[in-house]
DNA sequence: ATGCTTAGTGTTTAAATTACACTTTATTAA
DNA sequence: TTAATAAAGTGTAATTTAAACACTAAGCAT
């Protein structure tokens, strides 16, 4: 009747440590950013820095909470923002996730138990950097050039890469780029997002030809302004537009 | 320095249940079909059966298992194969996923609290519906066409729908129709999968013409056979071929 | 007035998509 | 054996999209 899958005895566990992580990406015409969190963790004797290592922003989830919102708040308490683009990417639950020492000190010196696996729902949002006012609660919170961040505390690097791989897939299948840029913006500015995003060359009048068929896409009678050049032409998405004319999308895959 | 989020008080959970639920996909040339599990409930006096629902399959983690090990042992009690295609989703978490009756009554009856909220990790897998031999393990176990369900105990109908999407968009863009199909297939096969998966009508000839682009679709020298008709070339997926020359992915949307 | 810097524009060629109908081949039934 | 049946398999023309490629325009700084 039955051939037994697990032979070896297990545990089921009927309770985990769940939580959320945001990953924050931010725009600023010239790099795509992600919003790190410093993790300092000093010596209780001397007093002395121990190590100084940067994470992303994650917490437990509220009793009457739902997932989504959970990721709001998180958001919100980081940034003070509200209504961003918030999507959720990937579920991380490796039972070794937490192996390193830096990390299981932390944990300890938290009050947590370094040997018990915390399932993280990850989440990426996606917003204009300048959006942001830094040093929101006091808390040491910087811009980090995703191209320049090697190393991270925890599986965050882990997080963090995977979080970009969904948001480059969704990139070039929907129009989500437009939560990076501010409500105006140029064509080169976002010819220049789908650029670092993707990590592609695009041809200037290719892309203003393909982009030219998105009806969603509206010229302003607006110019740039305080430039050191000739002007831009301003642009908006206009999303009333996009929902009725869903299904001519268009895809940025090179 | 900060406006808090949320004034009402509310009580982080440290600890949440957490289960992992396989949407099983099979596909038998006609249509795509989901194996669903009988939950059928009884009157501990009468004996009197009190409802008798279709549910997905899902069950908690063990404690040195990885979230994707967890889904192949769900698969694999439920099935008995290994090696299966298996993609996680989405994680579902709302506080009010349990709000019908039957399934309170369904949890009490097996000695859980119907009101403790319980987190989801989605996964679905893609099999050939004719490897699973039913009656494993005496369960009451059976293929239904997707198209045909209409309801589901707890959330499993919304888990379906998200599964379904997944597996859509995820078959426009890279080639995992082969999981659904025996090792040696057809192209009207193929093209019937395509067809009824995504929900279109496509052209035989057009639809050739795509997929002859595609090298790691190999032409067998060998036909179909026990068809009351002219016999069809069977073709096989080549996974080798696919991973050296993936730049080549094709689309599948129309 | 000149130089600097980015904005903005069109054409040609190649490739992909779409629409569309008849012949072939094995099996089955007469 | 012959005819009916049922799905397999095949090509072409018209349209659309993609790719490659270089100069002029406009505003600011000096």
């Amino acid at each position: 009747m039955n051939t037994t899958a697990n032979l070896v005895e297990q545990k089921i566990v009927l309770n985990n440590s769940v939580s959320v992580d945001c990953v924050i990406f931010g725009f600023d015409f010239m790099q795509l950013n992600v919003l790190l969190v410093d993790r300092v963790m000093y010596d209780e004797k001397s007093g002395k820095e121990l190590f100084n290592d940067l994470t992303l922003t994650g917490n437990h989830i509220f009793e009457e909470e739902d997932l989504d919102e959970a990721a709001a708040r998180i958001l919100f308490d980081l940034t003070g923002l509200k209504n961003i683009y918030l999507e959720q990417f990937y579920t991380f639950g490796s039972p070794t996730r937490i192996n390193r020492e830096n990390d299981k000190a932390w944990l300890a010196a938290n009050g947590r138990d370094p040997n018990h696996r915390i399932i993280t729902i990850g989440y990426y949002s996606l917003l204009d950097t300048d959006k942001v006012t830094l040093e929101w609660k006091g808390r040491n919170v910087r811009w980090v050039p995703v191209s320049d961040v090697t190393e991270l505390a925890f599986d965050h690097m882990e997080i963090l890469q995977k979080a970009l791989q969904a948001l480059r897939k969704k990139l070039t299948r929907e129009p989500i780029g437009f939560e990076l840029l501010p409500p105006k913006f140029t064509l080169s500015q976002m010819q220049r997002l789908y650029e670092v995003i993707l990590g592609v060359t695009l041809d200037k009048r290719n892309f203003r030809k393909k982009v030219s068929r998105m009806k969603y896409l509206v010229p302003l009678d607006e110019k740039q302004k305080g430039v050191a050049h000739k002007p831009a032409r301003l642009y908006v998405f206009d999303r009333d537009i996009y929902e009725t004319t869903k299904t001519e999308l268009l895809d940025f895959a090179i």
